[in-house]
DNA sequence: TAGGATTTGTGCGTATGTATT
DNA sequence: TAATACATACGCACAAATCCT
């Protein structure tokens, strides 16, 4: 048995994911009875869990209606796009790590995966590698409190990243995604972790431009 | 009679104030029926703040001990200002507001204040108008993600700084400040937003300097 | 308009964990 | 080592708010 905190970000993490793939689309109605039944839990602990998402902006809970999966405006997500380019651009000024084998092993594995995507993509396939590369991105920074921020504020606009994306022309963004993968691996092999952050960078700043456009 | 988030927010708010003012020095240990007795309600709203706080690392709750106010370490506070430079920074670029005579008085009024502190200065006044000359410069912006992480950022360490000025000598710091202050106002009325900006960061930075000798 | 069904918010007793004597 | 005191974590019952018939 995991201790409570564990077992509190497991949940917590979990009812993310959901919301930022759309199994819970904006608007959705969550039920803390349900949910607690599902986690084999009482309604307290979660209740827990969903003031945090509550305070991320991620679900509004209100007083005899339900806690509901909010929607994101389309101002507010070109604000936080703004910050999140920026954001990007400094993992690879404050205080950047120093690159080993094993963040080239880590890029290379995504770089394998991308290509497997093209192969065979899907929203939901290319949402989820979108998010561990993100992942990646945060870990070549060891500022913490950089990474905190740059996690939240992917989370805040994700699940309308991939609504949008679904609308979009799926082969052609796969296509752009791997070549950012191979971008930001030729900048890793070669040591540069401030390339890598201006590359991804510049592909946040692209994909905002087609968000805009379609 | 308040609703319950604004109630909340209330109780939240004084809590944050009174850890980042020292009331509740590093190591404090806040008990929830205490602070549910003073606040006029039950224990559980107010764990919901107190889970607001710990989410937000100003606080600890342990098992069996209880709920402590955190201290930071040096290196983590140390990530942390290298953010909130970058983040004053950009909030004269990103988003900036148009001066308008509003802000103008506002920042002529701080003027006034930090010079009635350098003929009475106390470490506490300095630590409260120094919070709100801060939610002033938040105001530049109209990017709310931008403004919420400053924020964030900006209360994960006002108390370090606060028990760090306090070793240092008051009235130079006081002298210091009204000169940023000064220096704020001569960019507002100029509308120039971005000096301002770029005003706020070398203060920052020059602090940091400074509470590293220390 | 009224009332019942459903949902989140609150209060409190109990379980569980920790520290001290 | 054991027992006692005390803190947070949890579960449940009820209050309050909303929605729909």
């Amino acid at each position: 048995m995991q201790d409570a905190t564990s077992n509190r970000f497991r949940v917590y993490s979990e009812l993310r994911s959901r919301i930022c793939l759309l199994d819970y689309p904006p608007g959705t109605r969550l039920s803390e009875e349900t949910l607690a039944a599902e986690f084999g839990t009482s309604r307290t602990p979660l209740r827990r869990v969903l003031a945090r998402l509550e305070d991320e902006g991620l679900v509004q809970s209100i007083h005899g209606v339900g806690t509901i999966v909010t929607d994101v405006d389309i101002e507010e997500m070109l604000h936080v796009y703004d910050l999140r380019m920026e954001l990007a651009q400094l993992a690879g000024s404050l205080s950047p790590i120093d690159i080993t084998d094993q963040t080239i092993q880590a890029v290379r594995h995504f770089h394998n995966q991308s290509e497997a995507l093209k192969r065979d993509p899907t929203a939901r396939a290319f949402a989820q590698l979108n998010m561990a590369f993100f992942h990646f991105g945060l870990t070549l920074s060891n500022n913490v409190a950089l990474r905190d921020m740059s996690e939240r504020l992917y989370y805040k606009t994700a699940r309308i990243w991939l609504k949008s994306i679904s609308k979009m022309d799926l082969a052609a963004e796969v296509d752009i995604f791997c070549r950012e993968i191979e971008e930001t691996q030729n900048a890793i092999v070669n040591g540069d972790t401030s390339a890598a952050a201006l590359i991804r960078r510049a592909h946040i700043s692209m994909c905002v431009h087609r968000l805009r456009k379609s």
